[in-house]
This record gives structure tokens, sequence and C-alpha cells, in this order.
DNA sequence: TTGAAAGCGCTAACAC
DNA sequence: GTGTTAGCGCTTTCAA
């Protein structure tokens, strides 16, 4: 294929448009654009003359920089895409961000905080930026937006001065269903984290994890245990997928003597892939295992389970921000907006078996 | 709407950096950039000025007015983003995109086709655009984006003038999965297709399909069924999910009397879907039934079985959408290129049992 | 090596 | 209703 007839002829702009129609530039604009006080005659000529033109509309670029507006919202996500995407309750959220940006005429503009990608983040055209999936080294990724002076929103995140946070209940709600295991008297709680810090590094949690965590929901939900079982153990998966909570599943699970008889884990997919490793060591879930998720996303493959977990608005998070964003950049005073999963008990959890 | 209230002071631009340095314009910019010869303290000087202004870095809307280049790639997207992403061959797909796009230097705006997007389409601040998942009524929104004479790139879709096509076997492909059947004994072979159009209507597949069916992949993987098996039935899935397939399972199969012995998925979702409802049912497989999927990814919950499908290469299939899409923005000379699917043989099919 | 000037295409503000 | 003007902030000539 042959790249476009290139710039021998440029293409028209308004000006020409305006000058085959024999109006003058902004009359040509109203005409085009069909709001303004124009009358129908001069709006059929400047139509007419656009048409013969073949001017495709406004260059979007011209009307970024005279209206200091580009229409398009950054969304920055930590990992690669294909793992951020892994997980559905990721996609719920970025959804309904879409949902929002688009009603509102806004485009979404995917960034990664990979690589050399910061480079994009200084210079991308964009007139906001929603934050997913935040760890506290996002600082320098906060410093340089802040500088270009556009809001941002972040989900869930630490307080960063200047950022709106839509926030999570992520700390109580893992302690209420730690809280719950307790009161079915399971005293050997183990839990399976997402990634704590950028490498994601996989392997069991070592003791001065809150040292070296940067992952804030992450560390919000183990939290959220530790105040209820003080020291808890337990294995951070190399990411959101049951391949790799089946792994953080056979690490817990594989030393007999040791064996939890509950085990939180930080996603339904980390629970799904614990379920399948107590399933391949033959132990019966939940009457020797219980296990709770986190996110409340409809999982295929589940059966016959139906998965004890916190259910978590990621739609309405999505949306919130998207809100957000846009009321923002109107000026307006925005608060916080936190939301709260609901705990809901599914056929994964029972006593303790002593 | 409301002017930048925040900003009683306008941001600093290059020009307010160069007067407080004391320099050009020309100078100020060169020296910031840090590239071009500028002395070392004439750059000492300008990026002292850029600290004290607080100066952001270039504004990227007036680079793009100026170079006529935004930087941003736009990835059309038929389907709302959750659906679209509810398979992992489009994560793959975006992914490879991202790959190559992120390499380059250039964001990923996502644009979905649905409702009033068509003006998002038409307006958004972008170079060049791949389109993902196409169907022929896309030939609206490809005059639209042809008129503003930017690069199009399709993958998977018919060939439409101007527009790269970015290409994989879908029709042979399944053809030899069709042959492979026949070859193994199966005469009543059904299809499991995703939506043929784009009300995503599901049900019987209908015998004039042919003339109301615009989904490209979809329809070429049906016409290569039938090119070996003539007049082939089945049913039009929801959509590529497992729950879609199941549904679609259970459609063909609940009537003892009837039941194919074979059934082709048009991905490996439906597939796995197909297999699902065929258990419920107490059909074995592949003893009683074969299943055969498309596209090759690894799927949780398929054990103990590994499917019988055609692998495409998803993430190339990206990779090569942004290579072209960088190419013809080079202005370069670009070709198509087509993709092959491997039919790899797994445990869901089996000789048919008379 | 530095400076000056000329727009990129559009729209907001003000005249007529 | 319509015309005129003046930039938005930057980069790319061309000249010194």
């Amino acid at each position: 294929m042959k790249p476009e007839a290139s710039d021998s002829h440029a293409r028209p702009n308004l000006a020409a448009v305006a000058a085959l129609a024999g109006v003058s530039g902004s009359t040509a604009s109203l005409a085009f654009s069909g709001a303004g006080p124009v009358s129908a005659a001069t709006r059929a000529k400047v139509l007419a003359a656009a048409e013969t033109l073949g001017y495709a509309g406004p260059d979007p670029r011209a009307q970024s920089l005279r209206r200091g507006r580009s229409g398009v919202v950054g969304v920055v996500i930590e990992d690669r895409l294909s793992d951020a995407f892994r997980d559905p309750i990721n996609i719920a959220m970025l959804d309904g961000i879409a949902d929002v940006a688009g009603a509102a005429g806004a485009g979404l503009l995917l960034l990664t905080e990979t690589g050399d990608n910061r480079a994009t983040i200084a210079s991308a055209p964009m007139d906001a930026v929603i934050l997913v999936g935040c760890s506290t080294r996002l600082n320098e990724t906060v410093a340089t937006l802040r500088q270009r002076g556009m809001p941002i929103v972040a989900i869930e995140a630490d307080d960063i001065p200047g950022v709106l946070a839509i926030g999570l209940d992520n700390r109580p709600a893992s302690a209420l269903a730690a809280r719950y295991l307790r009161e079915l008297g399971h005293e050997r709680v183990a839990v399976v984290t997402l990634p704590l810090d950028p490498q994601h590094t996989s392997g069991p949690i070592p003791a001065e994890w809150e040292a070296t965590a940067t992952s804030y929901t992450a560390i919000e939900r183990l939290r959220g245990v530790t105040d209820v079982f003080p020291g808890v153990g337990g294995y951070i998966a190399s990411g959101s997928s049951i391949e790799a909570g089946r792994r953080a599943g056979f690490a817990l699970l594989q030393h007999p003597s040791a064996r939890p008889t509950a085990i939180i884990a930080q996603s339904d997919l980390l629970a799904l892939g614990v379920i399948r490793a107590a399933e391949e060591l033959g132990i019966a879930v939940p009457h020797d295992l219980s296990v709770i998720g986190f996110d409340g996303v409809r999982l295929d493959g589940l059966e016959p389970y139906e998965l004890t977990t916190l259910v978590q608005p990621a739609v309405d998070k999505g949306r919130a921000a998207g809100e957000a964003v846009m009321r923002l950049l109107e000026g307006e005073d925005v608060e916080p907006v936190n939301f709260s999963s609901v705990f809901h008990v599914g056929n994964t959890t029972a006593p303790a078996t002593p």
C-alpha cells in the first residue's frame, strides 16, 4: 500500500473553505460546525465549499491549541496491558471510565508506566489523567503530571496532595473477612497477596514486608488481615491470575504439617487458583481449607464452588473516576469518593476442623 | 466552559523561559530539548530559567499543531471494552500494538464504535488508526477516517481501498479443521460462531446468513467450514465468552436425536463453553463429541482437556499492525501482511463413533 | 552558535 | 449576520 499522496496538495483548511465560499473565516467556522447565528444561505454555501474541497472538519490539533483542551483523558496503568487486563476487575474499571469519558466525548489514552514511557507521560497530549493500580513509587509520575498542571485522579492510592482519590475500603473489608474466619474457629490463616512491589517478586511474605512493599491495594488488604491476625504469613503471587494463585496455593499447602486451615486471597482469580491447588493436593474445600477471595467478579470454571469473597463495585469506581475527571476539568470542586465492598458468603468457607 | 480558574498565572511557555534566560525562542527550544548546537552556558541559563518558572516542557498541543503530528495512534474497537477484552485474544493483540507503539513513543487512543462516538472518530486527535475486530459496516467509519487523510490499518478485514490489511487465514484454517473432522469420520458437524452482526443477535444460524452477516472474522471462519461441509448449521453465540459458548452448546446438544458428533467453535472460549455444556449433559468429550476451538489462548479451567484448536499469532498480529502504522506515518510503502494459524491437535477430538 | 520572523489551523472577541 | 483581528505555543526556516 502506498503512503498518502503525501503533501503535494496540502489538506484544505477552514480558510480555504471560507475563501471558496466567499465568506470570512469565523463565519465559515460557525457555519460548518452548525452552531451559532448564520443564515441558511451562507451555511449552505460553506458546506458546499467544504464538500468541494474535501474539507474533513476542523483539525483537532489546531482546536486543541486554540481551546487549550484536547478532549483526551490519560489512563495510566502500571503493568503491561496483558497483565492488567488479565484480571476482569480491571477491565470492569476501565469500562466504567470509558462509559463516562465516552459519553462526554473524551477519548481514553492508554499509558503504561513501564520502561521509557516516562517520556510519554510527560508529553502525551491529554487534559487530565486517571491513575490505575497505583503504587507509592508513582510519586515521580505524579510530580511530572502535576507540573503539567492537569487534574489527577487516582483509583485506590495513598493520599497524595493534589491527587483526587477514588477509594475502596480494602483494609476494613479484609479485616472483616479475617474476623469471619476467626469466628469460624480458624487460627492457622495465610494470605495470598497480589504483587507487593513493581518487580512482581513472588515468594513467601517476608516479615519486614511493610518496609519494601509499594503496591497500595495489596498493602492495605494485607494490613486488614494483620489487624485481626497479627504477623500473619503467606505468599506473594506473581500477578493476579489463576495460575499465580495456584502456584501460591501449592507453596502454602504442600507441607501437611504446617498447612493453614484458611487462606485469604487478594483477588478472586488468586482464590480460584488456590482452590485448584487444593483440589490437586486432595485437600477438600471448604472442609479442610476455607478460601476467601476479593473482587466479586464472576469467574468461569469455579463450579461447583461459589466463592466467599468481598464484592467491590468496580464499574462504579471507574465511573466515579471518570466523573471526577470531567468535573475537575470544568473547574468544579470535587470531593474524594470512597466505595465499600460487600462481604459475600459462598460455599468455600466453613468452620475449622480440629 | 469556565476558564482555568486556578490559573490566575498562566502556565509559563517557552517564550517566557527564553525571556528570563535572555535568549531567543528558538535557542531556548533547542537548549531545553537538549538537542542541537547550543553552548553549554546558554543551555544552563535556559534550564535554570525553566526551573525558576516551573516550565513543564513544551505543550504537546502546540507541538502537534506545528509538527502536524500528535504522536497518538487510535485503536478502534467495535464492541464495548468489556466485551472486547473478555477474550484474551484481543488483549494479546492490543498488547502487540502497545508494544510497538510504546517503543515508538506513541500513545494508544482507545475508541469504541458504539453510539455517538462517531463524533470522536471524526475529531479525535490522532495521526493514524488501527481498526480491530472489523465488520463490513465499518465503511462509514473508514470514509470519515480517510477524509481525514490518515493512514488506516485494519486487523482482519475485508479488502477496503486505502486500508492496509493485516490478515489471518481464517477461512483455510477453518476448512482445515473441518477436513480433519471429516477424516475422523464426522458427518453431523455444527458450528458455534462469534456474533455475525453488530447487534450480537444470538440463535441458530439462518440458512441465508451470508446475506445479513457483517462480521468479517466470523464470516470467514464460517465459510471455511462450509467449504468442507456445505450448508453446515449451528448456533450464533452472543459474544466470545465461555458462558455464551455454553448456551450455544446447550442449544445444539440438548436434543439427543439431532445431536452433532462434532462442533467447531470460532474461539477457544466458545469451545470451552461447549465442553462445559457437554459435561453438564453427560456427553463425553471427545468420545461422544469432538470439539475444536480457534485462537490457541491458554485457558484456565480447561483441565483435563487440551483443546484441539487453531493457534493464531495474536501478539504478532498486533505488532505487525503497530509496525505498519509507524511505517505508513514515515511515508514508507507498506505491504499487507498475512498471518497463518497452526492447527494444534489436543484431546478434544476423536474419531466419530457410529 | 544565536536571533528574528513566519506561520501551523483554528476560534474568541470585537467591530460593522 | 458577517467581517476583521489577534493570537494559542511551538518549531522551522533563514539570516546574522
